[in-house]
DNA sequence: TCGGGCTCCGGGTGG
DNA sequence: CGGAGCCCGA
């Protein structure tokens, strides 16, 4: 998309210039409520940059009066950086992020009126799970009647419709909902102990805060004169609260969504808030964006044929100026073996016709097992290919444990961390004794570090074990006094080092322990990026802030000259030339638990929907007889999707001739005479090492150079191994042998 | 306290 | 089939 705006071009030329009608009359329209109901690829960052530049250029706003929401970093960071480009060097102030990292701000200003301090710990899923094991074991409740997960869940339904445990308790019906809302209080006042929040926190927190102090929500309230949300339809009912309290004095609120995008109803998005917004703001403007500046005509009159049998939706049908193009293919195949080897074969077939790079291509599935045997099939060929989603990065246990540490030097009343960080490496210190650890400092109101100062004054723990103790308590006071001292590398590097973390790993001399060592390095190189891109006066505490808040996707950039292989969810937002949509089989998608339940049905619909429209140019869908799930070859049905296509935009293809694919492993695969043209990265930096060089490491073996991403001496490579899989190599470490 | 073996179970997952 | 989590023995 051409993007170009001269500096001194009148906010009345981008108007035309650069938007269609309608999206200039949504960018102009600036006072009161406005809905924007804006189809896949109609350009909705457009104009929500647009708008806030407009704000800005026309002199309605300041920046530090603009509130601007995104569910994702990924999607925060391009706004920003569109908005920068329209009107340099006026964002200063602006609050332009994801909800989650700006109410998160709001709290570290505001929180210690509810008990928090600035430093709070953010938690995660696992931290809540363990958290919740606590509590749960607290109340001599057992994890086998009371899964932590089940109870988790729950608790976080209750937290989004905003109920309060003993609102819980009140509604209880059976024993079950009374045990929940018993621990819903008791997880909620450790968590209020422990200084922490869990990801609903953030959110249900603010909400607390503003209606118990009004001068605060006043505040605030008069600051965001415009707000503007991105994603609306993916809001849930907190979010949907906060947003009703901080527009009501201006009442200029901007929401931009696609009801038919709405995918995470099962995480408590609630349609009904964008379906419903006109009904909550009467006096709103409503825009319909409903041109489609991505896709050809098949794709969105495939698209469209599969979505417009849902109910709850608002009517509505995308038209694009672009050509016609070519019919969605869709293939019907033996078994999922052979259904990744004609995947792989159409795309090859795709690459070598065209002028594309094998990043406008993308594979997506269903679920998360289905993308071994394409990555298999892919590998055969040699074709490289990145992996988004599956264990992320910072949830692998290496990463966690050192995190661990730098998160209980930040809060030392952090438990969960504690916990993590004092038996790991193993020194010897069980769960019984960081039990009466932890129940010292409850009582005598410590820290735990203060806790561990006194450990003499806790009984029954022996000799050895209290050494042991006072070992690494005087560890983490080190390392806490010299957190204002060091940048949070050189504290990290420093710690990492004196823990010998990278020692105990190495001495395991596994590929395992290889791999989580080059997971701490790459860890520690992600704390110097951090540190150098925020300059000196960037906090441990800022880096852990942006850590809790920071997913895989916000780092998959379109640069890696590779195939995307990703969930339907993840590819949200993103576009391709060329798309393939996998497993289309009843009970796979739609999955089975959906069938029964016409709302998450409707939902499977949508995703399809929003799978088909991330295509460019070419859309395959394929389908399987039979599929290999849980050890069982099972037999399917095509999707009910299909069969809901408008035949005219598709042509059938049966690939059932007889074709076999021996079932292995991992294929080895030498490829001296790789039948795939090369794969020049033209970004590269002159390194000695190149993109489909052949390599071989001491302990992943041979492979091939994927990608390198520069980035000097600290350069880091990704390596397709023969045998040992994709591996992330920081390159002063990596130590390759150039075949 | 720790690691190995065994059982159980199967979905997507922004922040 | 494969991964996660639990239990039990050393």
């Amino acid at each position: 998309m051409s993007n170009r705006v001269s500096k001194n071009a009148s906010s009345e030329d981008w108007l035309v210039t650069d938007l269609n009608s309608e999206q200039s009359a949504a960018v102009s329209c600036t006072e009161g409520p406005v809905l924007i109901l804006a189809g896949a690829g109609s350009g909705k960052t457009r104009v929500l940059t647009y708008r806030i530049a407009y704000l800005l250029q026309n002199g309605l706003a300041e920046a530090s009066e603009i509130l601007a929401m995104t569910f994702t970093n990924k999607a925060a960071g391009e706004m920003r950086e569109r908005v920068a480009k329209l009107v340099p060097n006026r964002m200063s102030g602006m609050w332009i992020g994801t909800f989650h990292s700006l109410f998160a701000r709001l709290m570290r200003r505001e929180g210690e009126r509810l008990g928090y301090s600035s430093n709070f710990t953010i938690y995660d899923e696992s931290d809540q799970i363990a958290l919740l094991k606590k509590v749960l074991s607290d109340m001599h409740l057992s994890v086998q009647d009371f899964p932590p997960k089940m109870v988790s869940f729950r608790i976080s339904a209750a937290k989004n419709r905003l109920l309060l445990p003993d609102h819980l308790l009140e509604e209880a019906e059976n024993q079950l909902d009374t045990v929940v809302a018993n621990v819903y209080r008791n997880y909620q006042n450790r968590l209020l102990e422990l200084n922490a929040m869990d990801f609903d926190d953030l959110l249900i927190k603010p909400i607390e805060l503003l209606q118990r102090f009004p001068l605060v929500a006043g505040y605030y309230q008069d600051k965001f004169r415009y707000i503007l949300v991105d994603e609306y339809q993916d809001t849930n009912h907190a979010q949907y609260i906060l947003l009703k309290i901080l527009a009501a004095k201006h009442r200029n609120i901007a929401v931009v969504g696609d009801d038919d995008q709405s995918i995470y109803r099962w995480r408590g998005a609630d349609i009904r808030n964008i379906l419903d917004f006109e009904k909550d703001y009467p006096e709103c403007k409503k825009f319909r964006l409903e041109q489609n500046y991505r896709s050809t005509r098949k794709i969105l009159a495939a698209a469209h044929s599969v979505v417009k049998n849902n109910r709850q939706r608002h009517p509505k049908e995308l038209w694009t100026d672009k050509p016609e193009g070519e019919n969605v293919v869709l293939l019907e195949v033996e078994s999922d073996l052979t259904e990744a080897h004609h995947v792989v074969a159409r795309l090859i077939r795709e690459f070598k016709g065209g002028q594309r790079n094998f990043y406008d291509f993308a594979v997506l599935y269903r679920t998360n097992a289905q993308s071994r045997v394409i990555e298999e099939a892919l590998r055969r060929e040699n074709v490289p290919y990145i992996i988004v989603g599956g264990v992320k990065f910072y949830e692998r246990k290496e990463v966690k444990d050192v995190l661990a540490y730098l998160r209980f030097l930040s809060n030392q009343t952090d438990a969960i961390s504690f916990r993590r960080a004092i038996n790991y490496p193993a020194r010897g210190i069980g769960d019984a004794t960081a039990d009466k650890i932890e129940d010292f400092a409850r009582l005598q109101k410590l820290t735990l570090v203060e806790a561990m100062k006194r450990v003499q004054e806790i009984g029954s723990i022996q000799i050895r074990t209290r050494e042991k103790i006072e070992s690494f308590s005087k560890l983490v006071q080190k390392y806490a006094s010299l957190k204002s001292e060091l940048s949070p590398a050189e504290l990290a590097a420093a710690l990492v080092d004196e823990v010998g973390i990278l020692r105990y790993l190495k001495e395991e001399g596994t590929i395992e322990a290889a791999n989580r060592m080059e997971n701490v390095r790459e860890l520690l190189l992600a704390i110097a990026e951090f540190s150098s891109q925020n300059g000196r006066s960037a906090t441990l505490d800022d880096y852990l802030q942006q850590v809790a808040l920071t997913t895989d996707l916000d780092t998959l950039t379109d640069r890696t000259n590779a195939v995307t292989l990703m969930t339907l969810h993840s590819a949200k937002g993103l576009e391709f030339s060329v798309v393939f949509i996998v497993g289309l089989e009843e009970g796979l998608f739609p999955l089975s638990r959906s069938i029964q339940d016409p709302p998450a049905l409707e939902e499977e619909r949508r995703l399809f929907y929003v799978g088909a429209t991330r295509a460019k140019e070419k859309l395959y869908l394929s389908w399987s007889r039979y599929r290999r799930r849980y050890g069982e070859n099972l037999h399917s049905m095509p999707s009910r999707f299909i069969k809901e296509l408008d035949p005219t935009t598709t042509d059938a293809e049966s690939t059932l001739r007889p074709f076999r694919i021996e079932r292995r492993r991992s294929a080895y695969h030498d490829s001296v005479d790789s039948p795939m043209p090369n794969y020049e990265d033209q970004t590269q930096e002159n390194l000695e090492y190149r993109v489909g060089m052949r390599v071989a490491h001491e302990v992943f073996g041979k492979g091939t150079i994927v990608k390198i991403d520069p980035g000097g001496e600290h350069a880091k490579l990704l390596v397709m191994f023969d045998t040992a899989g994709k591996r992330r190599l920081v390159l002063p470490y990596a130590k390759l042998e150039i075949l």
